[in-house]
DNA sequence: GACAGAGTAGGACAATTGACCTAATTTCGG
DNA sequence: CCGAAATTAGGTCAATTGTCCTACTCTGTC
């Protein structure tokens, strides 16, 4: 079947640039990891810009996939938020190995100048507006975004320094600050509708 | 003079890996930069990991430079460490093209399983222990390499999205926050040691 | 059972890579 | 001023890159 082979080369595609980078991950090494030829490969996709394409919009899926997934489990959004930070404890192992795979891929097509980066940007752009839904639910009005991109941004970062020191007490204590922020924030939004309280 | 060439060199590779990477650029590129044949790279640079050695060699060397300019300059602790906060926004333009120089080279060495990756990590310890230290003279004590991880991480965070988006608005904003969360952590401090105030 | 078309394999290709060599040129101490 | 050492230029080398082509094999339809 086409659909299936093409279905592995994008696999095999999204693993090898989120291990060893977009520029590095050679055609032979993704056909040498799936196990096909290169001729083959090329029935598939015609440029190495096709791949990155194809991986870019198989990552979109699979995270509006989990993003959906969420949103169904639970019925607090403070909870949803909570998940999303969670991700970086979840996926810590690989996180302080290769980094994230949204960071990093932006990062690199950023230096390459590449036309894919807007592209990369929106994978940010479906956390960012998912976690503003969140906020949004949660009563923060104009402010949902800033706090989404905020709470973004602390993620890439503990995310980037766990993969430079290769430190896993960091990053657990770094998820502990965010949720504690998020409580401050929510506790703050109570205490400004109810002012007369405490 | 060989060691001008030298310094030439390195100043050369130094930009173009910032710009667009250490995989991507080759010598070729370097040598067309600094105007030499690449023949005589090879005089002043064995292997391709020579330069990166330079590079980073020439990077650790700017920033102890800097931080040393800081220490002297502002004799409060609290105002270094707004000083490194405050590169976001001296640096901005170059980093919403190409982000955070640590933090990208550290990121792409990680995922080429290079040897030089802990030297790359090597420039995010000389800011750590810079920021530790000023916290320790702020007296944090114990709590002071945390702290200075904290803020190292939510620079990178910054640095990372403000490339993704290419947004101004969001840098400035998040510099803004750290420096208020800055001052909370003075305060609650100062809070702790006159239980009695307020 | 012949045939068409999708799928696959293996290789050719020009260009570029990092690495390396040799010869010419410059520099400078005696 | 000379000769040795340092520096530079230009070019070669095998390996790898993305791209593209042709020939073979399967599958299903008439």
């Amino acid at each position: 079947m086409a659909a299936e082979t093409r279905e592995r080369i994008v696999e095999a595609a999204d693993l090898l640039i989120y291990q060893h980078g977009f520029e590095v991950t050679s055609f032979a090494d993704i056909a040498a990891t799936v196990g096909i030829s290169r001729g083959n490969f090329y029935h598939h996709f015609k440029t190495k810009d096709d791949i990155l394409d194809g991986v870019i919009n198989r990552r979109l899926a699979n995270t509006e996939q989990m993003l959906d997934r969420w949103e169904i489990a639970g019925s607090d959004p403070a909870e949803r938020i909570r998940s999303f930070i969670h991700i970086l404890i979840v996926n810590g192992e690989k996180i302080r190995r290769y980094g994230c795979p949204v960071g990093t891929l932006s990062s690199e097509l950023a230096k390459l100048n590449h036309t894919a980066k807007s592209d990369a940007a929106a994978l940010f752009t479906l956390f960012r507006s998912w976690l503003c839904r969140q906020f949004e639910r949660l009563g923060f009005g104009d402010k949902s975004d800033e706090l989404a991109m905020h709470i973004l941004g602390r993620s890439q970062g503990v995310a980037t320094l766990a993969n430079a020191f290769d430190d896993d007490r960091f990053l657990h204590h770094e998820v502990e600050l965010m949720c504690a922020w998020l409580d401050d924030q929510i506790a703050g939004l109570a205490n400004k509708n109810n002012p007369d309280r405490e």
